[in-house]
DNA sequence: ATTGTGGCCTGCCCGC
DNA sequence: TGCGGGCAGGCCACAA
């Protein structure tokens, strides 16, 4: 997906209206699309009867609690939106259009939804097939949550490793939900070179950096997604550092297009 | 173990 | 107008 802004936003969807709505049927016309060995016959088995009783994420990660025929909970269904999902329910779908995923609305390319008993739906719309859905994840595969991150836990995470400061930060087993534009965004604010070894930022650095995800997470956040960074308009070849005009650099970093600031960033 | 690379899959945009 | 190439905000398996 989108990143984590835009995870939480199809969160607060789910949360506003898509519990509490009885669960009649199934469709998972792609199986491909389901993963860690769910089937759309097991999804079909289980799904059906039930209601989501919360949405919670993780990062990137979507996590729907189901209620249980007795006390205990039903299973948990998980959803990622991959680079290009979107959670649409009853046709509205949650998050601005993205830049690099079409928004029309091609029937083929909801991979999977449910049916609720009142006529609704709550669908996963996925033109290039990247997201995924799965019962039960594991939670503990992802690291803390970007954004409510520490200064203590931002430092043992940057100081134990000494791979490129975005890669690290793009590690979801590190820290959960920072994506492409966000770190690029998030470092070019707060000054530091991407490709800088993570653990060659010193204790002020450090405590800077934890406070420029925090925050720019907010203002990204209220702006309308990964997309409104200030750094976003000159993300292109060719493009100029908005805050001292300087040529961005435009190079491969953690594997990913990276643009920064060779005046400013280091 | 950690880090880096390639592949997955599809749509879109650019240049010829 | 049609076509090929390259690009894309994520994740995973694998190699070094």
């Amino acid at each position: 997906m989108p990143e984590i802004l835009e995870a939480e936003e199809a969160r607060a969807l789910i949360e506003a209206r898509g519990l509490g709505r009885e669960i009649t049927t199934v469709d998972a016309p792609d199986a491909w699309y389901l993963k860690r060995g769910l089937t759309p016959r097991a999804a079909r088995a289980v799904l059906p009867g039930r209601s989501f009783v919360a949405a919670r994420r993780r990062g990137k990660q979507l996590f729907l609690d189901t209620d249980g025929v007795e006390d205990s909970g039903g299973p948990v269904l998980g959803l990622h939106l991959g680079m290009s999902g979107r959670v649409v329910i009853d046709g509205a779908a949650a998050g601005d259009p993205l830049r690099y995923a079409s928004n029309r609305d091609m029937p083929e390319w909801h991979r999977f939804a449910v049916r609720f008993v009142d006529g609704g739906r709550l669908s996963l719309r996925d033109p290039r097939r990247l997201g995924a859905v799965e019962l039960d994840p594991d939670e503990d595969r992802l690291g803390v949550d970007a954004i409510e991150i520490t200064l203590a836990q931002l430092r043992s995470v940057v100081a134990r490793s000494r791979a490129p400061l975005k890669a690290v930060l793009m590690d979801q087993a590190r820290v959960a939900g920072l994506g492409n534009l966000l770190v690029d965004e998030i470092l070019w604010r707060v000054g530091l070179d991407p490709a800088r070894p993570a653990n060659t930022l010193d204790a002020g650095e450090q405590a800077r950096l934890a406070r420029s995800i925090r925050q720019t997470l907010r203002t990204l956040g209220k702006r309308g997604g990964s997309h409104t960074g200030d750094l976003m308009a000159a993300r292109e070849p060719g493009g100029m550092c908005p805050k001292d005009g300087a040529p961005l650099l435009r190079r491969t970093v953690g594997g990913r297009t990276t643009y920064s600031c060779p005046r400013h960033q280091h």
